[in-house]
DNA sequence: TATTTGACCAAGA
DNA sequence: ATCTTGGCCAAAT
């Protein structure tokens, strides 16, 4: 499979206002969802496991509204080897995570 | 068209 | 703190 044209108009809100997170900002699904006008949460995790555009829509910046880290490339573990990697990339960025949370959630939120 | 499935959420026990 | 339950809604099957 070289090209999949389906799922255009939901994804691409979500990934255009993912976009705007910046560097050192998270934000949830449950935003993300919000901002778009849905309230599809869960369709936002799916939204970002399909995700085709790796480099562009910063997915590790998604987390779960109670301050886990939640999945990342198809993992949901957060042991995994992916989240781990997830919480590096979280860390390089500037963000502090401790015991699989985020510090500070509430105010490394990024705002719509 | 109908059913099932989630990188979810919130409230209870 | 952990587990269950019901709700949510787009995508996949």
């Amino acid at each position: 499979m070289i090209f999949n044209f389906k799922m255009q108009t939901f994804n691409q809100r979500i990934y255009s206002l993912l976009k705007k997170v910046p560097k050192g900002k998270v934000t949830t699904y449950k935003a993300l969802a919000e901002a778009a006008g849905t309230r599809a949460y869960r369709a936002v995790g799916q939204a970002m496991r399909c995700n085709p555009y790796a480099p562009v829509v910063p997915c590790h910046r998604v987390v779960k509204s109670d301050g886990n880290i939640g999945g990342f490339a198809g993992s949901i573990n957060p042991d995994s080897k992916e989240i781990k990697r997830k919480i590096g990339m979280l860390r390089k960025e500037g963000l502090e995570i401790r015991n699989k949370r985020i510090v500070d959630f509430e105010k490394v939120l990024f705002g719509f």
